[in-house]
DNA sequence: TTGAAAGCGTTACCAC
DNA sequence: GTGGTAACGCTTTCAA
């Protein structure tokens, strides 16, 4: 390994001339920095990190936790956040935590002792950020959490217009799959659904799910089409189980969307690939990283930050499990 | 911070004893023990992972370097990583170089300065592996290097076997996706089937694409209806390719799998939920990812490996893009 | 069984 | 403009 003793060795220089010239900052004579930079050339030499993390007591590393890449609504994120970070020479240290407060415990007890910056959460649980302040800036990602920086998406809009949609596009009998009420976006989701449908004159129902995976959202569209056989319309917190529901609906002969219509919830990348493909609220989920990355960065540099909450507007995806509509006038 | 000097104090004995039941090494009385683990406990103290590195040269970190967490086939392989990783307390660095040598380049050298103790690398293009034996050890996945440890699926024999169901099932004329020839489980796979394609009695031929973006499949599936509408069956680069060629055939009304067969490859989570679900060549994505972690765990601590290159088998998953075959016999 | 001290590779302060 | 050196928090000799 090639130090800074040897660049200095090999130029004939103290260290702190050396050092000088690897962060410019203070005086350095042109010949000097040549010379330097034709040592550092030649012994093919790079700064070694931990070195300097050590002695600032700060890397350019940033924490991300996610609950689950292997969910298809991360990865987007994932990249919003590391194409960010990465113009700016910092480095994700990784881990999913499965909304385990262990994992996540654990996780962001080594993210601490490698002296990360900062940290991005896309978790709930957050055991350890309910407890105390952690000793570096911190956002929220798509999780919202009382009193700190997040960054998501307008959840509560998302369940409005999905049941606005769903209505105006004749659904007389509609059922709210309802994901599990602790996980923040995915019970916005649902309040604003139910806050339209309550208000409205259509009957619906609701369905509890404990988890949003696949096989339980497959489940519960069996019960849904057995106990509400007059369903036909059907809000899904998540495209995922929003695609159960659809080939649940297709294999017991619903016309698609002609007897039930269909809205999911994130616009995934299967969702435009499904049969119908699947009309859903889109969420700008790269962006949201981005802005979760462009936040921390602004709070790891002490800029001033206009607002704690940054709130991302979603959108309607019309595809082909919903009605056409006449255009409006 | 509190620091080991900190505990020191507290417990009332040098430095060097905590660090000895830090790492539990060495001698330390039983009282000396107690005292030490309560100073601990009371100033909830923990080691600064830098520091530590920094002396032992050598970190928990492990760099993971992919082409794109976007990509569907990765995240799994990604998981598969991390899981085994964790178990045992390291760490991953992560990044995404789009194939990009020089995004690439500066992730690993980022790898380096950070003192990863292992590199775990699916991306082909290699720039710096190619140069130099890299300064840690090193394991390719998904992707083959020469004489470099690599842990990757059978496509070869993914290749043949889907060509060879393609035939089995009734295709006669077979047009095969080329995805781009510097990947190497890509060009495998292609290899693979026209090895089976040469020697049967079937037409084919063969339409190269640029990349394996759905888009691009999309104008290819365009192109190959166009040019050669007798083809019966399509052999697709991987799943995403063949989602696209999916759309594009029913979108012209062709009937699937009675009047054109598709065979996919990867098997990743959206070609199940596809319509009709489709027919691909399943690799053990989360395995994989496993076994180049403990490949890699392996090298770390020199241990013995048996074999630098890990070979995992692939299947072919039978779904409805494919036609029924009676049972052999 | 314990402690003093050197040293890991940097940076930044202070002299010159 | 430049260099010497303390310090960052830890581990590991080596001596006691």
């Amino acid at each position: 390994m090639v130090t800074i003793r040897d660049v200095a060795a090999e130029a004939g220089v103290s260290v702190a001339t050396v050092s000088r010239v690897l962060n410019n900052k203070g005086y350095v004579h042109e010949d000097t920095l040549r010379k330097v930079q034709q040592a550092i050339e030649k012994l093919n030499y790079s700064p070694n990190e931990v070195a300097r993390s050590l002695f600032k007591r700060q890397s350019k590393l940033v924490g991300l936790l996610l609950p689950d890449i292997t969910n298809p609504f991360f990865p987007e994120l994932a990249r919003g956040v590391e194409d960010e970070l990465q113009k700016q020479d910092f480095r994700l240290l990784f881990g999913n935590s499965d909304e385990n407060p262990e994992k996540e415990q654990a996780y962001i007890e080594t993210f601490l002792q490698n002296q990360v910056v900062g940290i991005i959460s896309a978790t709930q649980t957050s055991g350890m950020f309910n407890q105390e302040q952690p000793a570096v800036p911190t956002v929220f990602l798509d999780r919202t959490h009382e009193g700190r920086y997040t960054v998501y998406a307008d959840g509560r809009e998302g369940g409005k217009i999905a049941a606005r949609e769903l209505v105006r596009r004749g659904s007389r009998n509609i059922t709210v799959l309802k994901g599990p009420g602790h996980i923040s976006p995915v019970q916005d989701r649902f309040l604003g659904a139910v806050e339209v449908l309550a208000a409205s004159s259509v009957d619906f129902q609701v369905i509890q799910m404990a988890s949003l995976t696949y096989e339980e959202a497959e489940e519960r569209a069996k019960e849904l089409f057995r106990q509400y056989p007059a369903t036909d319309g059907i809000l899904a917190s998540n495209d995922m189980t929003a695609a159960a529901v659809l080939h649940e609906a297709l294999r017991i002969g619903k016309a698609i969307p002609e007897e039930v219509q269909i809205i999911g919830f994130d616009d995934i990348p299967m969702s435009r690939l499904l049969f119908p493909s699947l009309s859903t609220i889109k969420q700008p989920v790269y962006e949201m990283g981005k802005q979760a990355a462009q936040l921390l960065l602004k709070l790891i540099k002490k800029e001033e930050v206009a607002e704690q909450i940054i709130q991302l507007p979603v959108s309607f995806v019309e595809r082909n499990t919903t009605r056409k509509v006449k255009a409006d006038g």
